[in-house]
Order: C-alpha cells, then sequence, then structure tokens
DNA sequence: GCGACTTTGTGCATGCGTTCACAAGCGCGT
DNA sequence: ACGCGCTTGTGAACGCATGCACAAAGTCGC
C-alpha cells in the first residue's frame, strides 16, 4: 500500500473529512490540470483551474484547501504537484482493477472506453451469462462467463464491480460481485439495488438525467407562453448543473 | 403554524418553484411506480414507494407534496394518478425528439437503450461525423452525416442534443446543436462544455464515477490500516449514494 | 529593500436539502 | 356513529454547500 500515515506537513490524514460534494469536484479539477499540463503550464490560478472546469474560483480554492495548502499566494497552483496530491488523495496512484458484468451495447462502450485506463483503472474481466458472447474478444480481453466471477475477482484483486446487465438481473449480479469480495459497485442498470454495509455503491441512470433536462424544457416552454407574469425578475438564472454565463461540467 | 387558510386545492402551477433535488428524485420515483403498477398494486404508501426508490420516506413525501396533495391519508396514493402528474410535470405527455450525434461504441449503446423509448423519448437521427458510419442502420434509423444536423433539428424540431462525441469535438457539436435550436444538452464526452444563457446542460462522465469510488476505496483501506485509531465512534455508517442499512439508487 | 500588485486561504452569512416529529385527516371495524 | 390505527402533509431544526469579501502572504519591478 502506499505511504501517506500520521506525519507529515499535515496534508489532512488519508481525506477523512473531505466533504463528498469537493470529492465530486477533484476528479474535473484532475482533468483540468491533465489538459492544461499538455498545454505546457507549470502554474495555474484558481481562477484559471476554475474556467477550466467549469466551476468557480471561490469553489476551487476552498476544495483544495481541504487538502492541504499547496498553493502559493501570488501565483498559484503548481499544475504537476496539484496533479499528484489529488491523484493521491483519490487512490490512484495504485492502479485498480475493475470487473465488468454485462458486456451488452453499454457493456461494449464501457470496455472500449479510453478514460479509465487514462487514469488509474484496468479492466481485469469482462463477464457475460450469454454464452454466445463468451469468448468474444474485446479491448484485448477474452469475454468469459459470468460463473467465473468469484474465481475473477479473486484472483484479479478487484475491488470495483461494474454493472452493465438488464435490470433484472442486475441485484443477482450485484449479489455474487459483493460475496466475492468487491467494496465498490458502480450500477448502470436502471434498478435499485441493496448493499450491504460498507459497500459503496453509485448509479448512473440515462433515462434519468433525460427526464430532467424534459422537465426544465418543460417548464421553459410554460414560461414562454405565460412567462410575462414575473418575467422581470429572472433573467435566465437557472441551469442545473451549469452556472451563471452557461458554463458547466 | 397552521396559517394556511389561502391555500386551496391547487396542482402548484407549472412546477415552477419545484427543487432540484426534487425534480432529480421525480423519475426514480416513477420507475418505481411503473415497477409496482406491474405488480399490479393500485396504491402506494410513502414507505413502500421509498424503498422502492431507494429513499427515505420523509423524503418522499415532501417531493410529492410538491406537486399537490394527491396522496389520502391512512391509504396512500394512487399508483396511477400519481404516473400521471409525475409524467406530466416532468413534460413527458408529450413525446420528445432527440438528437444524438456521435455513433461510436457509446452511441450504439444509447440508440439501442431501450429507457428511452419507454419514456417519452423519441431518438430522431443519429449523426455522427465519419463518413464509414453515415448510411449504418442502426435501431430503425439510417446515420445521417453531423453536416445534416441544423436540417434534422428544424424539421424534428429537437429540443434535445446528446452528445457522445470525443473530447476534441465536443463544443463544435454543441455549438452547432444550440445554433439550430436545440435548448438542453446531455453531454457524455468529458470535457467542459460552454453554452449561451438559457440552454439546460448536465453531463455524465463514466471516469468521475469510478474515481468518486476510488476515493472510497482509498479511504477504507486506510481505515483497515489505521482505522483502529477512532474506529469507535463510526461503526460503518457512510457510503456516498447509499444509505443507513445499504439501500441506494 | 520596498511598495504595489496578485492570489491564496478562510471566516461568515446565506440558502438549500434532509430529517425529525407530530397534528390533521381518512378508512375500517364494531 | 364513533373511536382506533394508519398515513399523509408540513412546520421546524439541523447540517452541508455555496459565495462573498478580505486579511495574509507571496512575487515582481525598480
Amino acid at each position: 500500500m502506499s505511504d501517506q500515515l500520521s506525519v507529515r506537513a499535515r496534508p489532512h490524514r488519508a481525506g477523512r473529512d473531505i466533504p463528498d460534494a469537493t470529492v465530486a469536484r477533484l476528479p474535473l479539477y484532475l482533468r483540468a490540470l491533465h489538459a492544461l499540463a499538455e498545454q505546457g503550464l507549470s502554474t495555474v490560478s484558481s481562477e484559471s483551474l476554475a474556467s477550466a472546469s467549469g466551476v468557480n474560483s471561490a469553489k476551487v480554492r476552498k476544495d483544495l484547501s481541504h487538502l492541504g495548502s499547496y498553493g502559493t499566494r501570488g501565483v498559484g497552483y503548481d499544475v504537476d504537484e496539484l496533479v499528484f496530491h489529488i491523484s493521491r488523495l483519490l487512490g490512484l496512484s495504485q492502479r485498480r482493477s475493475v470487473v465488468l458484468v454485462g458486456v451488452g451495447n453499454l457493456g461494449h462502450a464501457l470496455a472500449g472506453y479510453g478514460g479509465f485506463a487514462t487514469r488509474g483503472f484496468r479492466i481485469a474481466a469482462l463477464l457475460d451469462a450469454d454464452p454466445r458472447r463468451v469468448g468474444e474478444e474485446l479491448a484485448g480481453l477474452r469475454v468469459q462467463h459470468v460463473d467465473e466471477l468469484d474465481e475473477v475477482v479473486r484472483t484479479s484483486g478487484a475491488s470495483i464491480g461494474v454493472i452493465a446487465t438488464p435490470a433484472a438481473v442486475a441485484q443477482g449480479v450485484c449479489d455474487r460481485l459483493v460475496a466475492a469480495g468487491v467494496t465498490s459497485i458502480l450500477n448502470f442498470a436502471p434498478t435499485v439495488l441493496l448493499v450491504p454495509q460498507g459497500v459503496d455503491l453509485r448509479k448512473v441512470d440515462l433515462a434519468v438525467e433525460l427526464q430532467i433536462l424534459s422537465f426544465h424544457e418543460h417548464r421553459k416552454a410554460a414560461d414562454g407562453l405565460a412567462g410575462d407574469v414575473l418575467a422581470t425578475d429572472v433573467p435566465t438564472a437557472d441551469a442545473p448543473t451549469a452556472d451563471v454565463v452557461g458554463v458547466a461540467q
């Protein structure tokens, strides 16, 4: 494992007290920093990092302050140093193995997605229940049958599982992943999953995102028809993810 | 306290003042309600709807109260009625057309995803810049060249665009969508997009989700090593999406 | 070495979201 | 008709996140 225990210039030990909202933004900063580094910049101000990652500068500074004082007043932050510290805090220094279950359309997309490898992730195995898919070559890996899940997880030491199966079998797959020792699960199946304590679960639901957009569309249309009654105070200020001038992500 | 003698049974006009957090959960309720309806139930309590959608019952009640008083005390909510009202509020009564740009791995997955059609969405067109992909048949549609974007958006009346292109061209595609009249965009490309005021933007970043999981993995591992120093007060209570007993989504 | 300028780090206020707790309301059995 | 048990709807407290505004702290020019 790694090094960061107790003693140090106090880099906020292991990141225990980092707010969830901050954790959710650190990957954005990381992505922006990589882009800036490729662009040749060696230092960056909170202002420019903010616009490069689609948040505002106050948030950037407060977020970064949670992981220690790695900025220089009057100058900004050292790009490489920041990349190092954020990566370390997110646990990306050590390469993490991921098991992907379900090699349908979405599974194919995920397996082929370059963003995993370029960050600290390695797809350790592809699993599917359909015998016709077993044996297929994909992203340099051979698709294995889901019955080998237990063995695959143990031998690869994977701690993260990704579920891209139909909703009907997702809970079963989830249970098997947990039984095999997986402690974090990313679920793409449109269903509620139950996991024991200590297992982290995140979900991504494409239909949900579209429906949220639909709501705002609907509201905009209603405003267009009868909005004049109070169109005075609210210029255009909304946008769920986006901020003032329409910057987002 | 109970000064509300002015209030009538009014359905909270057009959902202007519905909190974002509530809007984000309504699709979950909708999905759970559809499942319950198929299961033959005609009424549902906030408690059971809560467990079916992975939230707690207080939240369910407060959320539903925002769209009017459609429950019956002592009984619960009428499933069909709730489906109707939520759908209407989300603007799903009218079928919305979606234009999908980028027919790579992810685009294929999205085009083939059944969850769109079963809710109120219709994929109006598939677009790609790669001439080799143009003409390909996919989900009953022929892939068209991205240069036809403007015409496609205008003729189909689509107001929602989905971007599943490489990051490098996403902003360009986004600009063209906006210019053509699209007012809501769902972005899968791992990059920050700028849109004008009045355009809603949501993003889904697969790598970000994994990195958040990685953080929690990392923290769990650190706890396992040196956690005894303060393992007294915190039993297991965390989980970002999940709740007390490990229910999530 | 010094002053002007830049940018960080943070205390504070504000607003939003979650959760608790309970009165009001409804159906059902008797 | 009437009380009992169940469930909704909501006031109120609390906690988290956001954004402001500014002092502290560093750099750069001269």
